[in-house]
RNA sequence: GGCGCUAUCGUCUAGUGGUUAGGACGGCGGGUUUUCAGCUCGCGAACCGGAGUUCGAUCCUCCGUAGCGCCA
């Protein structure tokens, strides 16, 4: 990759609006954008929608392409959104441009135009299938005499563009990841690049489109790289040099196979939804595949991600998603996320559970400064902010049953309870969690038990659960007001 | 079926012609004279198989096997 430096590389990144775009999509996109920014070029988006199967097709799809990449952060230099001078940035806008390179292919002998039916190729199809042999177009229509050719064009009759592959030729290229590939061009078939209704097919369309665009990386899933060969034929036959190719190894599911569109728990926005935070997925899906090198640091941040990264620290092996690691990823992020930020982000999740409201006050905001921080730490996705800092905004209405029942039993614990209301009500000022935990150990004493039970009984009072922070940092960030009150009304919970 | 790619702990990976083959997630166990989903310490866990090259191969070569991908 050192060549690249002193070039202008420029690199796309090309879905399709034919699915939701899963995590494996992005994770082709990140390694783009990583390549345009490490390497000081552009970071181009391109629309390829020609696959317009109903079916498959729904505009919708790029409403979430758009927002998948702006919550990632990895927004295109140039893109169908905000144009750019090589536009338009959308195939289906482009159509002419592929015609005539199908036409100029035509005219130098590198395609031909095939007039077989559905019908015919369906036959061949099944013959090809019976014998095992060869499969593929039969290149009927590429000997067609040059007379007939005429004749049946200027009748107007239906045919599409196919390639004509060269009988005998080494196809050799090389990958910036897998080094260097060769096939035999005998083994290529005459594929189509040109439907009968003028629109084009991926492999004429990518490379018209990439040569257009002054693409310099070809940088995508290894599921393309069989395809490779094709498109450099179509390179050579419009004279046009070749990109730059790189390969990533594919995302596979749990079950090891491709991670698919169809996988429903794989779309990308669902892991927005789930409340990941962008740079924890960032991190993640880049591992996948790459990895920093010998000092093997894991959890990075995007800046020292792109600071750290190069193509060739990209493997060769296909990676199983694992969301176990996901998620503590995630958590690790989340430990080191501003707390502006991770107020700014939390906020939705504590409003929608009713628990404050979406605009704060500006003591809310100082009080919610001192508690996240402590309720960050049990975090793993943004909606448990909820359940670990819940309790600080609201007043437990009812303790867990767990809690009652191992440490709310009849006069045992009202007497703790009394007799820490009244410690507390003592203590004017410094309430810290130094004090508190001094304040704790003398009730014990006064009380003439262990220190644990007295803090477990604490914990239940004031928070209603039996897991959270330390007790004194939990009593300071709550402060005296809601201790006390939330002591007084625990008296109430106490059982026989 | 054809073509291509790949092969280190369960998973993500580092690494070397001679290493106790390293780290991380998960798992398991201990500690945290206050809980745990937190923190901390520790344990278990791998070079796909077979030939060849070599004094020596996890590493290089070939064959096999398996997996994945594309095409049909």
């Amino acid at each position: 990759m050192s060549d690249c430096i002193g070039m202008a590389v420029r690199v796309r990144y090309a879905p399709s609006p034919t699915g939701s775009p899963h995590v494996g999509n992005l994770r082709t996109a990140i390694f783009d954008w990583l390549t345009a920014r490490k390497y000081g070029g552009q970071f181009i988006a391109r629309l390829e929608d020609t696959d317009r199967d109903p079916e498959r097709y729904k505009p919708e799809y790029i409403n979430e392409i758009e927002r998948s990449l702006d919550w990632l952060g990895i927004v295109p230099d140039e893109w169908w959104v905000s144009g750019g001078p090589y536009g338009p940035y959308v195939q289906s806008e482009r159509l002419e441009l592929y015609r005539t390179a199908a036409s100029a292919m035509v005219d130098t002998g590198k395609a031909y135009p095939c007039f077989c039916d559905e019908e015919r190729l369906a036959e061949l199809r099944q013959a090809n299938r019976r014998g095992g042999a060869a499969t593929g177009y039969d290149r009927a229509c590429r000997a067609l005499p040059e007379t007939e050719r005429q004749r049946r064009l200027e009748a107007g009759e239906p045919h599409t563009i196919r390639l004509a592959v060269p009988d005998d030729e080494i196809i050799e290229y090389t990958d910036l990841i897998y080094g260097h590939v060769s096939v035999h061009s005998s083994t290529m078939d005459d594929q189509v690049i040109l439907k009968s209704n003028g629109w084009p097919t991926y492999h004429l369309a990518v490379v018209v489109d990439d040569h257009a665009m002054g693409i310099t990386h070809v940088i995508r899933g290894e599921d393309w790289m069989s395809s490779l060969p094709k498109q450099a034929l179509i390179y050579a036959a419009l004279g046009w040099e070749q990109p730059r190719w790189a390969h990533i190894p594919l995302t596979l599911g749990p079950d090891r196979k491709k991670l698919s569109k169809r996988h429903g728990a794989t779309r990308f926005t669902e892991f927005i939804d789930a409340g990941y935070l962008p740079e924890a997925i960032f991190n993640f899906l880049v591992l996948l595949g790459w990895s920093s090198g010998s000092d093997n640091v894991e959890i990075m941040s995007v800046e020292e991600i792109v600071e750290r990264f190069t193509l060739e620290g990209i493997g060769r092996t296909p990676a199983i998603f694992d969301y176990d690691k996901l998620i503590w990823m995630n958590s690790e992020h989340l430990k080191r996320c501003p707390i502006e930020r991770l107020m700014h982000l939390c906020l939705p999740h504590l409003a929608a559970a009713g628990l404050c409201g979406h605009e704060l006050q500006a003591d809310e905001i100082a009080y919610l400064q001192q508690a996240l921080p402590l309720a960050v730490e049990r975090m793993r996705l943004l909606p448990d902010v909820v359940d670990q800092a819940g309790y600080f905004l609201r007043d437990p209405q009812e303790p867990e049953e767990k809690g009652r029942n191992k440490w709310l039993n009849g006069e045992p614990a009202r007497a703790r309870l009394r007799a820490s209301i009244v410690a507390c009500s003592s203590m004017v000022d410094d309430w810290t969690a130094l004090r508190l935990e001094a304040m704790v150990n003398a009730v014990a004493e006064g009380l003439g038990i262990a220190r644990a039970p007295l803090i477990h009984t604490l914990r239940v009072a004031t928070s209603g659960r039996t897991v959270g922070p330390g007790l004194f940092e939990m009593l300071e960030v709550l402060g005296r007001t809601r201790v006390i009150r939330r002591l007084k009304h625990a008296i109430s919970w106490v059982q026989e």
